[in-house]
Order: structure tokens, then C-alpha cells, then sequence
DNA sequence: AAAGTACACAACCGCCAGGTG
DNA sequence: ACACCTGGCGGTTGTGTACTT
């Protein structure tokens, strides 16, 4: 039997919850006059009702005087990211480097804000990759009508990082079929058993003959060596919440930034001396595409997976506009 | 104006590693 | 070798506030 944790130990009227002003006063006092010293013995000397490690915790993540409050700097924002693709959620090692900042505060607004700002980047929170799940097939019709890749490639139309992220995305879907023998999965997305079996609607993506045949050319000279492959930081590092605040403010097929191939992702972030290895590059796609034979269980997977989603409404969500199924008649007559 | 909901953040919990007797 | 203490860490919960219906 493990010895029970120090503050549960003795629940001799020992005071929990938000610490008052007066409180706060006491401890800062004392600290201040005779330093901690030992915590568990601080209160009693401190004369505060409370168990040291809540002293500890109180004085650490928001008393000590060196802390810095308020909101995040975009520097301090990119530093955590960066250094979150590198260390993961080793909060305290990511404090380290952000003077002021507790590991506390860095970890609540990671859960809070950056996690969540990542995700509808199109960016995995987890291991700072496009996400090539099928969170973002929600957003594909929104995207392929609004960006009409048509346009996107003859015209200069303003996208700012986070559309970037959901075309690298779809790209790297794109890819997936375009790599294998895509007709068997698409005839199998396409086809009625997947449509029944998942309550498809039909939902047309609105691309005329001729658009399709110049989205398959545009495809196609997506598909082309790019003079310059730059790490896909050189996005992510942007500002990013000012949807105002394009990156690419003129994408003429000179300047579009490299949507890359799966084979060919580098890490979101850079690596620095002490950053992950290349080697975890094989981690960046789930689906080995190399292996052609690997197509069909891979799609068949897909409808796997929803059938064994704890959560069946979750699945229902994001199939619910049929894009899956929509995506592969469009990729069909592409790659007709 | 009241009720419901979402969000941000402070605080707590449980576990672990290192140190000590 | 063992039991215990202590501090630290990451995950989770609770609470206050802002916003929406």
C-alpha cells in the first residue's frame, strides 16, 4: 500500500481552493523574511492553514516577483511551438527558455489557445504535421469552391497560412490516391456500398468540364520539381491570426509555395542540434504509399475506422457532406 | 434579465525520481 | 535494501467570467 499523497494525509481542516489576499500576504511575507525553506514545515511557521505543496505551488506558478503576467508574446507564442515540436508537453523544460513564464502558464495556454489554433491550421498539435486525418474533410467543399484551384493557379488570390495548411493537406490526400493505383479505391469511396453503408448524400463540388480538366493540369504541375523546397516553417513561423495579414499575397505559379509529397515532408519545425531526428520522418505518413498494395486496405480502413469510432456521431459529422465519396468521383474523373 | 454555455486560468491530484537515515 | 521525505512534473478539475440565447 503506497503511502496516501502529503495533502490528503492529514485532512485535519487544511484549507484548499483559491488562495485569498490575505493569504497570499502571509506566505509572501514569510518567503520574503526567511525564505521557504522546508515547505511541508512553512505553513505552521508561516501560520497558514494550508499543506506546503499548495504553498509551493502558490508561490511558484504566481507569487514569485520575477514572474511575468499577461498575455503571450507572438515571440514567446512561436517559441513555444517550436519548442513543443521538440520537447513535447515537457512543460517545465519549455519554461526554461521563456524568462518570467511558469510551466504552468505555458501549459495552459497551450491547451487554450495554441493546441487549438494549430488544429484549425491543419497542423496536428501532437507532432506538428499537416494533418492528413479526416479532420479536415469538413472544410474541402468551403475550400476547393473557394479557393477553386482553377483560380488559385491563374490568378493572384491573397491565402494566408492556415488555408496554405488545408491545401498541403488536401494535397498529401490528393497524393495518397494519386501515388497507387487509385482506381480501386476510388471505386471503392466512389462506389454504392461505401455511399449506403455511410448514409452519403450526393453533393456536387461544382467543377464544370473544362474546370476539370484545368484543375487536373494544375494538379499535375503541382506535381512538378519546385526550384525551392523550403522548410514548411518558413509558413508556420508567420503571424498567424491576422487573417488580414497574408504571407503570399501575390501566388502567381511562380510564387506558390511547394505543396510537398508525402515522401518529401520535412519537419514542421526545423531541427535544431537538439531536435527529434529525421529518422521520426517515417512517422509522417500513416499510410505507406509505397506499398501499392496497401491502397485498398487503406481505403477500406477508412470505413473501418468510422464503423469503430467510439464516437459514431463524430464520424457522422465529418462525412455527413458525403466529401469523401464527392472527392473521389472528382479524383475519378481526373485521373480518368 | 435570467439561464445556459464556452472559455481561461488557478489550483489540485497522482505519480515519480532523488535524497536521506 | 528499505521506508520515508521532499520537490518536481504533467494531467485534470474547479471556479470565475464573458458571452450567447
Amino acid at each position: 500500500m503506497g503511502r496516501p499523497p502529503p495533502c490528503s494525509r492529514d485532512e485535519n481542516g487544511l484549507k484548499k481552493g483559491p488562495w485569498t489576499p490575505e493569504e497570499d500576504r502571509i506566505l509572501v511575507d514569510y518567503i520574503q523574511r526567511h525564505g521557504h525553506g522546508s515547505w511541508r514545515a512553512l505553513p505552521k511557521l508561516a501560520g497558514l492553514n494550508r499543506c506546503g505543496k499548495s504553498c509551493r505551488l502558490r508561490w511558484t506558478n504566481y507569487l514569485r516577483p520575477d514572474i511575468k503576467r499577461g498575455r503571450f508574446s507572438e515571440e514567446e507564442e512561436h517559441t513555444i511551438i517550436n519548442l513543443h515540436a521538440s520537447l513535447g508537453n515537457k512543460w517545465s523544460a519549455i519554461a526554461t527558455h521563456l524568462p518570467g513564464r511558469t510551466d504552468n502558464e505555458i501549459k495552459n495556454f497551450w491547451n487554450t489557445h495554441l493546441r487549438k489554433k494549430l488544429f484549425q491550421m491543419g497542423i496536428d498539435p501532437v507532432t506538428h504535421r499537416p494533418r492528413t486525418d479526416l479532420n479536415i474533410l469538413p472544410n474541402l467543399p468551403q475550400l476547393l469552391a473557394a479557393a477553386n484551384f482553377t483560380n488559385l493557379m491563374m490568378t493572384n488570390i491573397p491565402l494566408d497560412a492556415a488555408h496554405l495548411a488545408k491545401l498541403q493537406s488536401l494535397h498529401n490526400i490528393i497524393q495518397v490516391l494519386g501515388t497507387t493505383p487509385t482506381m480501386e479505391a476510388l471505386n471503392f469511396l466512389a462506389g454504392p456500398t461505401f455511399r449506403e453503408n455511410h448514409q452519403f448524400s450526393n453533393l456536387s463540388l461544382g467543377f464544370a468540364p473544362q474546370e476539370l480538366t484545368q484543375l487536373q493540369s494544375n494538379l499535375l504541375n503541382l506535381e512538378a520539381p519546385q526550384q525551392h523546397q523550403p522548410e514548411v516553417t518558413e509558413y508556420h513561423n508567420q503571424p498567424m491570426e491576422d487573417s488580414n495579414n497574408h504571407q503570399f499575397s501575390s501566388l502567381s505559379p511562380a510564387n506558390i509555395p511547394p505543396l510537398l509529397t508525402q515522401s518529401q515532408l520535412p519537419a514542421l519545425v526545423p531541427a535544431s542540434p537538439e531536435r527529434r531526428p529525421q529518422t521520426e520522418n517515417k512517422n509522417i505518413n500513416p499510410i505507406n504509399i509505397s506499398n501499392p498494395s496497401s491502397t485498398s486496405t487503406t481505403f477500406e480502413g477508412w470505413g473501418d475506422l468510422m464503423d469503430d469510432e467510439e464516437s459514431d456521431s463524430y464520424w457522422r459529422d465529418i462525412i455527413r457532406p458525403g466529401i469523401i465519396s464527392d472527392m473521389a468521383l472528382l479524383l475519378k474523373e481526373l485521373w480518368d
